[in-house]
DNA sequence: TTTGAAACCATGAATAG
DNA sequence: CTATTCATGGTTTCAAA
């Protein structure tokens, strides 16, 4: 997706929403000055744009379960299937992000595990079945923060 | 945060907000056969328990001018400076994530930029100056996918 | 957990700039 | 093309039980 053209109205809408989902489209309306029906067609017109893609709500992932975080890099032993290890990635519920990368690896995940030992399951029940050569891992031990984009008023080109 | 002590109705309504953060409680409490009030004193609990931390819109990084993230992982130089430096890296708005690690670096963050430039700006003048030894830098190319922690209904023990 | 009531909000149509 | 007003029905929130 190439960069979108937005006006000061469009990047308070998605700064605002960026730090609170769920605030409602008339109190937005009443900081920007314009009526809650504008706010309403212009998240429209952003989420056809493509540049809203939904919201979601924070989970603490340790509540839940998820003591363990970790991030993996690794080659493929056949590089022509990386289309099949994105789709097998997917059906691990517990990859939540996968990149393709430069240099050190071909394929760059996080995931999380509910301790070590589902970890080591992941890696070597789940992972290492999708032939995967040189994995490395590297485990959070803790998350200090973690935060939107940064959403300015203006952005420069 | 330890593990919280969950029933299967606050799971499930963790469950729905995770993909829909907009979605209204008297929806999920249709969906779940209990009355609104009841998923709004749910929500009230979870929050003030720090299991839910609030909610977040997605925004598509490319359309609001970010076409680099970036991992990056380093030493310290002074490793007695880990406090002083995550507060340096709090003010730095295109740091999105920051976690200590096992192993092979002591601290590893996520960041996002405009572009390779932005980011080699980034690299140079803001985090060298933290006082940084043997940064090892990991471009994303492609975002293949991202997405919540998986939440079941009844997590294992 | 439920009900019920008051305040509030989302949404779309019609209209005006 | 975008904002406004307005009407409607749905939603949030709180107190009381």
């Amino acid at each position: 997706m190439a960069r979108a053209q937005l006006d000061s109205l469009d990047y308070k809408i998605l700064h605002t929403l960026s730090s609170n989902g769920r605030k409602p489209y008339l109190e937005i309306a009443r900081e920007c000055g314009v009526s809650g029906a504008a706010i309403h067609q212009r998240i429209q017109k952003l989420t056809a744009m493509g540049v809203l893609k939904g919201s979601e709500c924070l989970i603490d992932a340790a509540s839940v379960g998820y003591d363990t975080c970790a991030y993996i890099g690794f080659f493929l032993k056949d590089p022509s299937k990386f289309d099949e290890v994105v789709e097998r990635l997917r059906e691990i519920p517990e990859v939540v992000e996968v990149h393709f990368t430069t240099g050190q690896y071909d394929m760059f995940i996080k995931l999380y595990a509910r301790n070590n030992d589902h970890l080591l399951h992941l890696i070597h029940e789940e992972l290492q079945a999708l032939g995967l050569a040189r994995t490395e891992s590297l485990i959070s031990f803790k998350e200090v923060f973690k935060r939107q984009l940064p959403i300015h008023q203006r952005n420069k080109d």
